[in-house]
DNA sequence: TATCCACTGGAATATGTGGTCG
DNA sequence: CGACCACATATTCCAGTGGATA
């Protein structure tokens, strides 16, 4: 029996669809190119940078473009020997204070040995520290804070950074801020002293149609597939599930990928429209398991106290808080965890729900009734409970019995 | 039109964890 | 060790909410 054979060569170079691949050119973004260079101008004369603040949908080239710039604005300095330009890239989507990324700010400038720990520091000692580290690099120096609208309320290092100079804490480096963010209403949010500062420069990136999320795709497919893979329509139907839902090329990028894998998998010689589709649900499928992944023990319960409440009755579905509350007391119980306050469920129902996990829909019956909330469980069934059963959970509860019981009742 | 229900969701406060520093 | 720091999660408290109904 074989047990290995060499599946179809379907990718020249998969890489090439990766999220972090650098594309030596930039397709369809010659307008923002032209004014996001034009902004960068000030650094090549060495004078003070401008801050600029970028904003734009998820997958519409943001980070790209900003990459790219960077990459030959660092090159092209070097041509001038009174000039050193240093560029750091920071995303901030796990750092959700000034501190935090702070923090995270000097241990990229450090040496791996001396990295700082996420807590336990005055705010204002990381700051000196922060200083000390760019002060020794000098020159200019250029910070790219990606999804900036993370940090949340506390901007305050969005209001030091760019004043360190002429507050006169650091004296040999120029500081830049390039703040990019997929929400402009956070530019409303924001302190107005620091709106100012940030907001110096601003550039649009809107959302890419069909066909330049098409031609896009086409690009960059012939150089990662080999020639004659993929049938005809798969770039198209990928730019235009793409284009429907969001307009974004990472979206549109990670299709073709998962697609071109698919069929390397199932060894079929040629990409098709079928595994596009195919590809879209599994994609999906990962989104919601990851996010599902992601949530505490007292979330999973809830969600659990969902799946369970609906697979012992569907009839009453959708169902009300109390009952879910109820239905997760025991649960929680059951496996000898403190059941959480009233309030505290209400948030993680509220949570899975913005995580697209539950569907939650308001409903008033006036007097009488009140104000509530009805939820529903928004994926596959079987999806939830084999991202639960594959948790901590197994053993403790008796999920098997309950996915028997699902079975029986059609739920899989 | 005033009332009333069943929550909702904001805010202040507490608890626990993981950290530094002298 | 004890004082102090940041932060995620919870708890406690409570002022709304808003449409069907008396």
């Amino acid at each position: 029996m074989t047990l290995f054979e060499r599946s179809e060569a379907i990718f020249e170079d998969e890489n090439i669809l990766h999220d972090d691949y650098q594309p030596e050119s930039l397709e369809e973004r010659d307008e923002e190119l032209e004014q996001y260079t034009a902004y960068l101008q000030p650094v090549i004369n060495g004078s003070q940078p401008r801050n600029i603040f970028l904003y734009g949908k998820t997958g519409v080239g943001k980070t790209a473009v900003t990459k790219y710039l960077l990459h030959h604005l660092e090159e092209d300095a070097k041509q001038y020997d009174d000039l050193t330009v240093t560029t750091v890239y920071l995303n901030c989507e796990d750092l959700t204070s000034s501190y935090r990324v702070a923090v995270e700010l000097v241990n990229t400038l450090r040496d791996p040995s001396e990295q700082i720990s996420r807590t336990g520091y005055p705010l204002n000692a990381v700051y000196e520290k922060l200083w000390a580290e760019l002060d020794q690099i000098g020159g200019t120096v250029l910070i790219v804070l990606d999804e900036v609208d993370y940090i949340g309320d506390d901007d305050s290092i969005l209001y030091q950074l760019p004043r360190a100079r002429s507050n006169e804490k650091i004296e040999h480096a120029r500081i830049g801020i390039i703040g990019i963010s997929n929400d402009f209403k956070y530019r409303e949010k924001l302190d107005p002293r620091v709106e100012d500062t940030l907001c110096e420069r601003e550039l649009h990136f809107p959302p890419y149609d069909a066909n330049e999320l098409q031609n896009i795709l086409e690009k960059r497919a012939a150089l990662a597939f080999k020639d004659e893979i993929l049938e005809g329509d798969v770039v198209p139907l990928c730019a235009a599930f793409a284009a429907q839902d969001k307009g974004s090329a990472r979206q549109g990028l990670d299709l073709l990928l998962e697609a071109g894998d698919l069929a390397r998998r199932r060894n079929d010689p040629v990409v098709t429209e079928d595994h596009v589709r195919e590809a879209k649900q599994l994609l999906e499928k990962q989104r919601i398991e990851e996010s599902m992944k992601e949530l505490t023990s007292h979330g999973h319960l809830t969600l659990l106290a969902v799946v369970t409440s609906t697979i012992a009755d569907s009839s009453q579905a959708p169902f009300q808080k109390q009952q879910l509350y109820e239905q997760y007391h025991d649960l929680a119980v059951a496996t000898n965890r403190d059941p959480l306050g009233g309030r505290a469920f209400h948030n993680h129902l509220a949570e899975l729900s913005m995580l697209g996990i539950l569907d939650r829909t308001k409903r008033n019956e006036g007097r009488g009734g009140g104000i509530y909330y009805e939820y529903e469980i928004d994926v596959p069934i079987d999806a939830a409970l084999s991202t639960l059963e594959n948790l901590h959970m197994s053993g403790e509860l008796d999920l098997e019995s309950l996915r028997q019981n699902a079975e029986d009742q059609d739920f899989l």
